[in-house]
RNA sequence: CGGGGUGUGGCGCAGUCUGGCAGCGCACUUGCUUUGGGAGCAAGGAGUCGGAGGUUCAAAUCCUCUCACCCCGACCA
């Protein structure tokens, strides 16, 4: 492709809608622009970049044994209301009525669709396993769309559904999906880490997601990892074992009422009362689902809402409003206890918390505090369970090694759904002895947009993009320095023809623009290889070689410049 | 939804407090010079100042309402 006749407006100065560096890069290099929050066109250079990536990800999942179809965007809401998923999505699945004032809602996932499909198709385990999978547009209405195709409202996901006769079954296909999804990452050039994760509301037994591991502040999500076994998860599922549990007293002393003016906080607390804070236990109140409940952790801790969020079986959790925190302690907001809560609020008490004696909470009254309160005497658990945030450097669940925090972006995720959606959607077969079963399904997903970003992310320096070389938008970009000049343009002119006819993506810099800009640009959309014609090699009937991520130039022959190429790209990863 | 902020040529911004000719840089067009890391000079095109209403002799600027976007939080199949 000549650059003149295709369309890359790249931008000069930041853009000060992005935040995130691999979004402001794919906006000053001209791939996406924005439409409206959260929702962007793909301009050509990024056309090229889905269009690898798709390739790479249908073929791995053809390999697999997976069967591509496509499902539509919108959908009646009636098949969601049969799953039950209808009330329990919550607003990010956005709805709209037809002419005829039909309910619709745009697709944010399949299942419903998929087993709708085949719940009337599929009728005998003769039939099965079956694996269908598309790469389609998918709507999500989130709260807070940002970072550029990273959290998009609209975006492309390949979604695959797995249908089997049973668990072992199961088990096959779930893992030929881990393996598929190794093999697409590595193809793109995307070293990632398969994590233990929350299913969330997609329901199911047990979930994995793929994280590209990043040291930029573009990473969504905290991974924990075992720096000795191969134990990881993300921090919402993540456990751990204490290494050295604080102290415990042997004996339970009386509790006592103490005075802490002006001592809300964990800090102010401790500084006044001359304790670690690992002596306190914090109260901390939510709504879940609308009604108010307690969590109950040490002073040091972090809460985490998902874990706390599935003790309560709850699908909506938020933190309470000073007015409903003062109104079931019956005083100011900061001095929250367990003490003579209301009687029907549960309580939930982390693990650590029900090993501590003697400990300090909230009074339930300005200003106050009480000491040396003990789970069981002095107030009830509703259950106790492990609701915080594994904390780096305590101990890997399986083995003794430490737990250590990364950043990550999640770019695929494997979900194990059992029968929930062929359960509920009356999906059932003919098993061999002729009795009727529900299908075992899994679903597995690939962010096709967001995982480029990613992969930016991962990729870049101060001067732009460095595209690994199977997603690139074109393989090798030919620069000569002055198009305008004949011996330039005829040498630039034979290299682009030999290239295209040898089927190497490759684009010709024909602008008359000035050496300094086509290298700027050159470097900022991040072409793997770089062809150079200027006056110093043309001299020797030579040409420059270079690859984006490196310093090195090679020189070549105006002949033998085919073979230079296909060498160099050899090596780059 | 709560808190904070921004809307002025394609992009980045100044001007708003204290009402008085709509400006700057980049990009764009034309010409000449230049040509190995974002050229110089000259000329030029382009803006209902997010929208509606109001105050005023006069509104980008003040008032009311409204829309959009961004950041923090909750959320993220």
């Amino acid at each position: 492709m000549r650059w003149t006749q295709t369309y890359i407006p790249t931008l000069r100065e930041q853009s000060s809608e992005a935040e995130l560096i691999s979004h402001q890069l794919l906006l000053r290099g001209g791939f996406i622009r924005k439409l409206a929050a959260g929702i962007y066109i793909y301009l050509p250079l990024m056309q090229r970049v889905i269009e690898k990536f798709s390739r790479i990800v249908r073929e791995e999942m053809n390999k697999s044994g997976a069967i591509e179809i496509t499902m539509p965007v919108l959908h009646p809401a009636e098949v969601w209301q049969e799953s039950g998923r209808y009330d329990t999505v919550g607003k990010e699945q956005m709805r709209l009525k037809d002419r005829h004032l039909h309910e619709m809602v745009l697709g944010g996932t399949h299942e419903e669709i998929v087993t709708y499909l085949l719940r009337g198709e599929l009728k005998s385990y003769r039939q099965l396993p079956l694996n269908l999978y598309q790469i389609q547009v998918k709507f999500r209405d989130e709260i807070r769309p940002r970072f550029g195709l990273m959290r998009g409202r609209e975006f492309i996901m390949k979604d695959a559904y797995t249908f089997d006769t049973d668990e072992d079954s199961f088990m096959v296909a779930y893992q030929k999906m881990v393996d598929a999804y190794f093999a697409i990452f590595k193809r793109a050039g995307l070293d990632t880490k398969k994590v233990e994760s929350d299913t969330g509301a997609m329901g199911g037994k047990a979930a994995h997601e793929f994280m590209l591991i990043v040291d930029t502040e573009g990473g969504e999500e905290v991974i924990m990892f075992c720096d000795k076994c191969d134990y990881a998860a993300n921090i919402e599922k993540a456990t751990f074992r204490e290494i050295n549990p604080p102290e415990v007293d042997n004996e339970v002393l009386e509790k006592k009422e103490v005075d802490t003016p002006n001592a809300s906080t964990i800090e102010e607390v401790t500084a006044f009362l001359k304790v670690d804070a690992t002596r306190l236990v914090k109260t901390l109140i939510y709504l879940a689902d609308g009604k108010p409940a307690a969590a109950m952790i040490r002073g040091d801790r972090n809460l985490n809402l998902t874990k706390l969020k599935n003790q309560l079986n709850a699908i909506e959790i938020e933190s309470a409003p000073p007015a409903v925190v003062e109104d079931v302690t019956q005083c100011p907001v900061g001095y929250a206890g367990p003490i003579e809560l209301p009687k029907d609020m549960p309580i939930i008490v982390d693990n650590e918390v029900s090993k501590m004696k003697n400990f300090i909470v909230g009074g339930n009254k300005k200003e106050t505090h009480i000491i040396n309160v003990n789970l069981d005497r002095d107030f009830r658990a509703t259950a106790v369970a492990d609701i915080i945030d594994a904390p780096e450097g305590e101990m890997c669940p399986h083995c003794d090694g430490r737990l250590v925090a990364k950043q990550g972006i999640e770019v695929g995720n494997t979900f194990m759904l059992g029968t929930k959606y062929s359960e509920s959607m009356g999906a059932k077969f003919l098993d061999a002895e002729g009795n009727e079963k529900p299908f075992i399904m899994g679903s597995y997903g690939i962010g096709i947009t967001r995982t480029p970003q990613a992969a930016v992310e991962r990729y870049h320096d101060e001067k732009g993009i460095v595209w690994p070389k199977n997603i690139a938008p074109y393989l090798v970009e030919i620069i000569p320095l002055n198009y305008e000049k004949d011996e330039h343009k005829k040498a630039a002119e034979q290299i682009y023809a030999e290239l295209v006819n040898n089927n190497i993506d490759c684009l010709l810099d024909d602008r008359p623009e000035r050496a300094g800009v086509k290298f700027n640009d050159a470097d900022l959309i991040g072409i793997p290889l770089r062809i150079i014609i200027g006056d110093r090699a043309l001299k020797q009937g030579k040409v420059e070689l270079k690859a984006r991520g490196g310093d090195e130039v090679v020189m070549a022959d105006l002949g033998d410049v085919l073979t230079a190429v296909k060498g160099l790209l050899e090596r780059i990863n």
